[in-house]
This record gives structure tokens, sequence and C-alpha cells, in this order.
DNA sequence: AAAGACTCCGAAAACGTTTTCGTGTTGAAA
DNA sequence: TTTCAACACGAAAACGTTTTCGGAGTCTTT
């Protein structure tokens, strides 16, 4: 086992100093031709790689950004660390992946832990806890202290920061819009809790659309879910309640779970129902019947907000306030789930 | 913006020396109380925290783990890293993580940047080329240098290091006889091409399944697929080419794509054709016919690899040649997609 | 009053780099 | 022969910690 060369170690076994090594390594023309070769032979030999910590140290960068999101096993979450990675990684960045749960004290910790030094800024979409308590001490915290953050997705107004998003009333309000084109007006509204910020702009886009249209909002049709480990039945009844020609919701769960509520029923889709999700993941692509969807590219948010991220580490004036809110376009991927007029 | 404070800046600032700072702030008894106190308070109300960086430096440790895995835009994978992400938070440890793509030099590259001093151990999965070639040169030199590593799912022999994975033979050859239990006798086999170790020992597994009931392979009946991406038109080929009354797929993607195919056909699931799938993800769970799937769990591989690690990186004597390979259990979950007795 | 012990604190090294600045040697120009 | 530039290299500081060791001052003991 031959652990890992240090300068010192060169420089002892070549009986020159450290400066002499590192000047060598770096090709420094302060350095005679002979010595440089020596030592750069040397360094070779024995596979001299600097050490990333000292350099960390040395010039007050990690190289690494932070990702802090709610989870991981979340096709669109993955997506984003995907893109992230990849942006990242061109420009030599590395990615600290940290999860919150879904729960704000594991977020404050998180952050915590990665600001003192680890990384150089952060990548975040918020979890429901922090959504709701709407306390950013946090992060705010952190901002002051000059890292950068980008928020993605998941995001509030109250604090002030690069952002990353889709524009979900839109998205939702031509969804919506989309299964009225083809004739269909009884349409029910799958979402979540107000406090969940995306779930809240699609609920109003479907308000929108309705309104638009001059569709009456039956509150029936409605449903609000907080417990999405147990949306099942809550989905059934609302099926099984009344007479619905269409479902909008708000991710893919809530989608795939209405859609197989449905077939249980004995109900045709899109014939009897259509339906309509949000999130183009992996469940909209192979269930049966396939899910059309607003596509939500994770890829894409994930690289751009590498970007901005990166973009404000490597400038020249350090505390630029002038914060960007990017939107990332998204489409509807008209499937199976909904009929083609 | 305050910027972050250091132990200089607190001595400076109170008129000390910096080893006193740093006692006092660890309730060392080398300090008066008064100082202490004083130094404390001061701290607090700057919000000191030490520089991880430094400290790493110091203690030739980061407290980082290193994940390289082929791709996290895939349940499975993602799973694992949310099992390693638990287990090392409750243990003060972080986690950075690289994609391969299913590079060959992807992983390479990486793991040199992060074998740098980055982080104390790696938890890894092979791409599929360094799968192929056979080249593992990097992980060798990497456990030379003293850092430990964890291998799971897709391993090698070649290397010898802590391995957490299923017994994917016996697991495919139990899914295959739970089939022939079911009556079901021609079964075909949806495998990837044999370098992927997993898929190499899931079609072993089926192979002795049949054998052990003598029923006679049938070429025809297994498909070896390379692209995963184009895996549909050669599923669809092999399910219209001929009679099959089960199907058994190495993956969910390979089980849903088959499902697909076979309702297009007109075929009903599970009274024409069963299907048993690997992996027990979120397609097998949400897909119409839910698929009857080996479950292979994830969070459990990778809570158990970052425990193995972090044991050894923990453990007293450094360097214990002593490897073990941690099998974790599987059990077949019954769903819609195989029938009833 | 001298010696020892105890209390409290600071200097300095160490981790591995990079970089600035200084210095000794050589050669050429005056 | 003296002067000065050019060249080749080393010393040291800096990044932010922790920790060892030594030292100054005070107190107790004989």
């Amino acid at each position: 086992m031959k652990r890992k060369v240090t300068l010192k170690q060169i420089a002892k076994e070549l009986d020159v100093s450290i400066s002499t090594v590192s000047k060598s390594l770096k090709d420094s023309s302060e350095i005679s031709e002979d010595t440089r070769q020596k030592v750069q032979a040397f360094a070779k030999l024995y596979n001299y790689k600097p050490n990333n910590i000292a350099l960390s140290l040395k010039n007050k960068k990690t190289k690494t950004i932070g990702i802090i999101i709610p989870e991981i096993v979340h096709h669109f979450f993955a997506t984003v660390i995907s893109g992230v990675e990849n942006v990242a990684n061109e420009h030599g960045y590395n990615v600290i992946v940290c999860l919150s749960d879904e729960s704000f004290d594991k977020e404050v910790i998180n952050m915590e832990m990665l600001a003192n030094g680890s990384i150089d800024g952060f990548i975040m979409s918020l979890s429901k806890e922090t959504q709701q308590k709407k306390d950013f001490h946090h992060i705010s915290e952190v901002i002051n202290q000059g890292m950068p953050v980008v928020m993605f997705d998941r995001i509030t107004n109250d604090i002030l920061c690069d952002k990353v998003i889709i524009d979900d009333n839109l998205a939702a309000f031509q969804a919506v819009q989309t299964l009225i084109d083809k004739g269909l007006k009884k349409i029910a509204l799958i979402t979540t809790v107000d406090y969940v910020s995306v779930g809240k702009l699609r609920t109003e886009g479907y308000l929108k659309a309705l309104k638009s249209n001059d569709i009456k909002v039956d509150e029936h049709l409605i449903l609000k879910i907080e417990d999405i480990d147990h949306c099942d039945e809550v989905i059934e009844n609302l099926i099984n309640s009344q007479p619905i020609e269409a479902i909008f919701a708000v991710n893919e769960l809530f989608a795939v779970t209405a859609i197989k509520a449905a077939l249980k029923r004995g109900l045709k889709i899109p014939e009897d129902i259509a339906v309509i999700g949000f999130t183009d993941g992996i469940i909209s692509k192979y269930s049966s019947p396939s899910i059309t969807t607003v596509s939500q590219n994770g890829i894409k948010m994930g690289g751009k907000a590498a970007k901005m991220l990166i973009e404000r580490l490597e400038s020249e004036d350090e505390d630029d306030e002038h914060y960007r809110t990017e939107v990332i376009e998204t489409h509807l991927v008209e499937r199976e789930s909904t009929p083609t007029l």
C-alpha cells in the first residue's frame, strides 16, 4: 500500500524545496529545464495529485455544489440532480447531495453542515414543512454570509436569490384548457394542500381555466390531499362519488392512482374519464394507459440552476444583487389518457 | 453581509491568542471560567462554526462518502443513495454523488477527482462499460492508497473489497420456479447482455430453474437486449413470434415493456401471459396491471453499504484485509401480473 | 525566603498547497 | 576588475484548525 505522495515528500526525496516542486509541476519559467523534468518525472512515477482539501483551504473555494432536496426517490428530483451533476462536472465542480426528507429540521441541519466551508453554493428545493412554517431564516443566513443560493421548483418569494421555475399556473391552465377544448366540462382536480407552492399555483391555473370558460367551480370536484402515502381511498371516493369527465392531477402519483381507481371501477380511459397529470416522469410513460402530462424537464431545470450558480460563483463582482428568475418552458405530452379530437 | 468569523478574528477582537479561543470553545479546563464564558458568548454572538475544510485538512478526514453510480434517474439507484444518505447522516457524514453515465472514462475521472482528498471512502456500482472492459485499475489503485471501497449490486470478483449484493441467481431461480409452480412452461426470458454481472446471474437462475424442472431450454425464448432505449421492437417481436405462457424479465423496464406489448396485441395479463420482473420499483407498483417482482431493497443495500464503509473508516486497525460480502435478502412481491393459484 | 505545585495562557507546529519576495550565483557588459 | 542583470531556487506566509509544550505568575508549603 503506497499512500498518497505530497509535495513535501517529493521535495525531500529530490533534495529541493517544496516551492521548487510546486513550481516545476506548474511549468513555471522560474525553474530550470533540468529540475523541472526531474521533478515532473518523479511526480508522474509516484502518481502525484494535489490534495483537494489543501487547495480548497488555500483558494477558499471548494469547487463543490450542495444540493438540498426533499427526496431523491422521486423521479423529478432525480432528474434535477442529473442535470446539475452534468453541468457541474463540465465546469469541474462536484455535487454534494443532502435530503431534507420533507423535514424543516433536517433541511436546517443539512444547510448548516454544508455552509461551514464544505461547499461554494447551494441549489435547493424547499421541504414541505419549510413551506408550511414559512421559516426561511437558515436560507437568508447563508445568503448573508455571502454564499449564493439558487432555488428551484418549490421556491419562496420571501427570499431574494436566483430561481429556476416553470410557470405552474400557466401550465395548469393550458392543461385544463386542453381538456375543455376536447369538450369535457366536469373536470376534477386532485391537488396538494395549499402550502405546497407549486400545488397552489397549479390549483390556481385550474380555477382560472374553468372561469375563463364560464364553467362554474364545483368544490366537490376539488380534492386536496395531505398525506400522499394514503391517497388511494380519497381518490377512489372522489371517483365513485359522482360522474366525472376528466381529471387534472398536479403530479404523476395522483394521476396514476386516479387511473387505477377508475379502471377498478370498470371505467374506460380516456373514453369515460380523461386524465392529465403533471411532471413527465417514468410513471406517466409506462403506465397503462400511458398518461398525458405536463412535461417538466428536470434535467433542464437542474442544468439551468447549476449554470446560474456557477456563473455567480465565478463572476467578478461578488455581491451582484441582481437576481434572476428563469422560467423553463413546459409543454403537454399527449398520450393515451386523453382522447384525440 | 457578515462573512464567516474565524478563530483568528475572535482572538484579535478579544485580545487573546487563537489557542485560547479554540480551547475555550472546547470547554478545556486549561482556560479560566472567565475567559471561557467571554469567548463562548462572543462566538455565539457571531455564530462561529469551525471551518470544515480546515478540520478536514488537520484531521485527514473529510467525513464525506463518495458514491459513484451509473445513473441516478433510475429508481433503484435513487433508493440506494437514499439509504446511504440516511446512515451517513446519522454518523455525521456527507455524501458526494457522481454519475458515471455507464461510461468507463467518466467513472475513472470521477474516482480520481474524489480520491484526491475529497472523501474518505467510496460506495460504488460499476458502469456497464467498465463491466464490459473488465478494467478495474482505477479501483485497485484507490484501494491501494488506503481508501476503502464498498461495491454494491454491479460488482466484480476481480477486486477485493467489501460488497453488498443480493443473490441474483437464487432470486431469479425462485421467481421462475414460482411461474413453473403455477403450471406455466413456456417461459421467456428478457435479459441484458452477459457482461452486465447481475443480468448474467439472473439468466443463470432462470436456466437453473428450467433445468431442475426438466423443461428444455428454448433459445428462441431468450432475448438478450443490448440497447435498453430501443427494446420495444425486439420485445414485441418476441411476443408476436410464438405463443408464450410467461415472461421473466431481469428488470422493471423490460417487464413493463413486455406487458405493454402483450396488451397491444390484445393478450390478457396474467391469463394469457404472466409476467415477473426484477427490482421492486415505482414502475412495477403503478403499472396496470401492477407487476409481480423480485424486491431488491435499495434502501437496505445503501444503508448496509454505508454502515460497512463507516465501520471500516472508524475501525482501529486501518488495513484489515478481511473483506465481507453481505447478501441482502429478496422476496417475491406478488401483484396482478401473475395468476393466483 | 526558597522551592515546588498549580493555574492560565501563548507560541508554534502540523495538515498540503500556492505565491511572493528575497538571495546567491553566474555571466556579460563597462 | 567592478557592476548589474538574468537565472534558479528557497524561505516564509497564508488558508483555519487543533494540540503539545513551555512559561509566567500565583499560591502553598517547609
